[in-house]
DNA sequence: TCAAAAGGTTGACATATATCAATAATTCTA
DNA sequence: TAGAATTATTGATATATGTCAACCTTTTGA
């Protein structure tokens, strides 16, 4: 990783795991997005982006944890995926509608870098390595979302326990144990249930002494049992 | 839309409705493109792209009718979409890691240009614009993923069978009344239920008057009814 | 043309999961 | 610190959907 040109720290120049879409911008076009961006802060709770209004910023994100759903009509919601440090957010609705097509709230306080999409789009006129980059990480995220409609609609409850707590072991606290900072009723959204089902469902994993739960605090204690299970 | 240069026809100058991202294309990295296309025909059944293999074409389809899914490992499948004219398909792994994530199977015989992802990526370094397009391209699928998911994990069997008969009149036959290409099965994976249920569904909107089924017959009757049970 | 295979339909039944209600634990706040 | 409000947990019950088996219909191929 080249050096930091600039002072201080953002999610665009210093973090060691900014979002690639800014690792391969000649410094010209890296000032161009630096100098216009945003440091903000959020509260636990706060949303940062509103599903249905208008996008005008991307959110790269230096610390803490923000949840990212799709709001149903009638009040139900899914939610599609956590975002902490170096994850890029926001970007869905650029050159279809600019509009936010998910909503994303603050789950403990949350450090992030706002950056102008018309900004955005201005470098990727320019820098083609980016736009790539861009493509590359739109088609990830379509593999993963591909991956969750088969998960969400096919595995049982059980299956679905499973997967959410290895997601949160593998991509968000990286570590087996961990203190979550969601509630009940969101790692049900998470794994497209409601928050009963997943609490007797975890409560079953507990009892099969394959992982350990107090209050927030998980471990993951037998995990090839844990895999085993998220198979089905 | 400019003319074509081209003699006879193909998706990617003379379809009315070719993939946008060749819309913009200058006509030196068009000819790129189109001097290297293969035009191939596929009988019904026989599979376009195969899950798990190497990605080293894109698909544009110009007649004919296939289905997109995801093969599960104990077999079952989801149907993620359908593609017809002026589609695109099978770029899901380009930049990642140049392997097919679905498996595309034609319904009916399926005439396509095959074009090469080498070429596609020697293009998209010299045309920001195709770059755009693609980015684009790759947000409504996106955004589509995500209602899918909202759909098949919150909806009830009825909202769902509803769903897959708007799909079909909206994006696939653009007609309330169709001939299916599709088996009860393909429906039913399109609506993430067995096709025991997705019949029983079927039966109940035709004994509410809402459609006409008769073997691969279809017709919407009264489509306001069958808009307000999607939403169920 | 007929038998076999494949696909479609229906019914009876099992079961996974949601719903509703009551209680317990935790956290917020005055 | 007490009471209120929120969140988590448990149990009883309802219900939507899947499973299995039988039968029917259409297509296929010798």
């Amino acid at each position: 990783m080249q050096d930091c040109i600039h002072y201080g720290n953002c999610s665009i120049c210093c973090c060691e795991d900014r979002p690639s879409i800014f690792k391969t911008l000649a410094k010209e076009e890296f000032d161009e997005l630096h100098s216009e961006r945003k440091e903000v802060f959020f509260k636990a709770g706060e949303v940062v982006f509103k599903q249905g209004t208008a996008l005008t910023h991307f959110a790269c994100f230096q610390q803490g944890l923000a949840k990212v759903y799709y709001e149903r009509p009638e009040g139900s919601n899914i939610l599609i995926n956590l975002r902490g440090p170096g994850h890029l957010c926001g970007s869905m609705g650029l050159y279809v509608d600019n509009v936010h097509h998910l909503t994303v709230q603050a789950l403990t306080d949350v450090k992030i870098c706002l950056i102008s999409a018309k900004d955005i789009e201005r470098v990727l006129e320019k820098s083609k390595e980016m736009a790539i980059e861009l493509i590359k990480l739109k088609n990830m995220s379509i593999i993963n979302l591909t991956h969750q409609l088969a998960n969400l609609t096919y595995k049982s409850m059980a299956g679905r326990v499973a997967d959410v707590l290895l997601y949160l072991k593998k991509d968000v606290y990286k570590s087996e144990s961990f203190t979550l900072s969601l509630s009940r009723q969101d790692l049900a959204d998470l794994g497209a249930m409601t928050k009963e089902s997943f609490i007797r469902t975890l409560k079953e994993l507990k009892d099969s002494n394959i992982i350990k739960v107090s209050r927030n605090q998980v471990e993951i204690t037998n995990l090839s049992a844990l895999i085993k299970i998220s198979n089905s």
